[in-house]
DNA sequence: CTGAAAGCGCTTACAG
DNA sequence: CTGAAAGCGCTTACAG
């Protein structure tokens, strides 16, 4: 019987009890385990594992690695978390309440920064918030070293500064606070790049649509951009032709059919700029014939709509590498500053515009 | 010095050594505070946080509950997951190199899994993988209680099986092995339903594309699904409408200008039948009136195409809601059998395909 | 270069 | 209904 005992502590794969075989569980190698096979202490092993190759005799190191991998030892993260304080675990924090990456621009932000992380041997977790107190809920439980926000948080971030001592990076965020560390765009140039182009290309009555979910202060900046840059040119943007409103669809139709009916229109995103083609469409009337119009974003899909769009393109993946490689510089110092970085946009001239006398 | 020493041990918030206040860090309240503080054992305080609240009596309860609003108390996962053996974490796995979440059927399945995810109270974990050694690997670290793989395992599915004891859910696998569990589609009803409706609308001279990067088993089915239903009417899918490349621009070209041109083509999905529309188009050509098109997924975003695309519908929040509960049904209940389930597709017709004499 | 000891914050299993 | 003890699998901090 202490044979038979003896194996259960000696082998994880087989279980004896009083001499009768229980059964065989998948065999959870531990440090320890191979510890003992390598004849060394649990520290040494940990070294290895770790890479402090410099602390560990060469023979001892290649003994132990061919040891790891015989057995498909993988270091078990809770317990690794729990002793050193640092998860290697990086949260991902979307606003939205239905499904939030069924809008190409989130999908695309999330799928890159995932990678980004998983790239620099971390973990993403990715969760979808509504309110404040989510977010400190789901940044607590795993102890994550690190968060990347996506959405308006911009009402919630001072209490979710003051709450957390990890790095945080916002994207889009407008945020008057100094300490906030954001990754943004220059949405009021796009703005004003998009009425510059439609200027040059004669239109003179020049609507706006803003139908996110959230009256955001990226779509405000886009819209003063616009305002802005055909004032210059003394031109005003009738107020009856600029939509605010997330279910765009009537006061859309209305206004095309009213005499102040312009003959562009910018859209504060591709997706409302696709969605104001194929209501414009159905109306009996062209794109851009009877109406030209300019998005914002360049998703991949803009060069396949009909008429390709015209649109005023960020770069994606760009945001989500600084997002990223700003979060570890942060992790990595914790004393970093907080950084305000504003990437540029500019124009992406397609088919959806005309040029009008 | 005794007192301070206690108040380094009884206060994490303030950090005194040998009298000297070294700085506050933000507290991490842990259950053995909340036991303090309330007068009673750490086990006390699990049983309320783990609402074991038949093991606690009434006052005792209410008493510990308020401590732990008070306090901000969240439990730290990484020590539950240690001592308890089950980690509320899920991974979903996803095939793919570069951005995977660009493609808009994997974003919008990948977004509901993880919210079902969410709301069961589990975690996900959203990886992109290439090759079954990265699988092992991220499973094993964190222990997940369960994963749901997107994309073409099948090759590797054997071993990745073999080497977990977890559940495992897969999706639009056509592995033969008995044990796997699986949530798919009827491609091959969704490739007759294609056949049938372009029979309905006079063609004869029909194509295929199939230019997902995978040459995937449900790109064949649906294919099979197409020609089978050709040859009910006695009609031949000719081989050389057919195509079967990810980069299918130039012969999709060479095959509108030959001979052979079709009267229509079947995509395997929406993003090809899209690109598709847009190459006829850029040749100067009209969908539908030159080329009819049917594309198969129905995304959101096909609605707003133009023409408007007709297409094989398949549910995904449906198929993603499946695969969550049979996945929780599984890690509930280790004995569950497998199971492939297989979910219904059905024709929407809208303006991608023209009616011929 | 190596290792023994203590501890991270919980839960399991048991005793009362 | 309540709690003391042991342990999950690592790392930190220290000693040699």
């Amino acid at each position: 019987m202490v044979e038979n005992r003896m194996l259960l502590v000696y082998n994880d794969a087989i279980i004896w009890v009083n001499g009768i075989l229980l059964g065989r569980r998948a065999s959870v190698v531990t440090l320890k385990d191979i510890a003992r096979i390598a004849q060394v202490s649990p520290m040494t092993v940990s070294r290895v594992v770790n890479k402090q190759y410099a602390k560990v005799s060469p023979q001892t190191k290649e003994r132990v690695l061919k040891i790891i991998k015989e057995q498909g030892y993988v270091p078990n993260s809770s317990a690794r978390s729990l002793s050193s304080k640092a998860t290697r675990l990086i949260a991902i924090i979307v606003q939205g309440t239905d499904n939030a990456l069924e809008y190409p621009y989130n999908a695309a932000m999330a799928g890159h920064v995932c990678r980004f992380i998983q790239d620099k041997g971390y973990s993403p977790l990715l969760y979808f918030v509504n309110d404040y107190g989510e977010v400190t809920q789901r940044l607590r439980a795993w102890h994550v070293d690190g968060a990347i926000f996506m959405g308006m948080f911009d009402d919630d971030m001072r209490n979710i500064q003051e709450d957390h001592t990890i790095p945080l990076i916002f994207t889009d965020s407008y945020s008057q606070l100094r300490q906030v560390t954001n990754i943004g765009l220059n949405d009021y140039r796009g703005g004003e790049l998009a009425g510059h182009y439609l200027l040059k290309m004669g239109h003179r009555n020049i609507g706006f649509l803003g139908a996110s979910t959230d009256l955001s202060t990226i779509v405000r900046q886009r819209y003063i951009g616009l305002r802005d840059s055909l004032k210059k040119e003394s031109i005003t943007l009738n107020d009856r032709c600029v939509i605010f409103d997330s279910l765009f669809e009537s006061p859309a139709r209305a206004l095309m059919q009213s005499a102040q009916r312009p003959t562009a229109i910018f859209a504060a995103s591709d997706i409302e700029a696709i969605r104001l083609m194929d209501l414009v469409r159905n109306m009996g009337l062209s794109v851009p014939d009877d109406l030209s119009v300019i998005g914002f974003d360049n998703l991949p899909l803009s060069a396949f709509t009909s008429p390709r769009l015209t649109t005023i393109a960020q770069d994606i993946r760009q945001k989500a590498l600084l997002a990223t490689e700003v979060l570890f510089r942060h992790i990595l110092d914790k004393s970093a500053p907080a950084e305000n970085i504003i990437l540029n946009v500019k124009l992406v001239e397609r088919e959806s515009v005309i040029k009008i006398l």
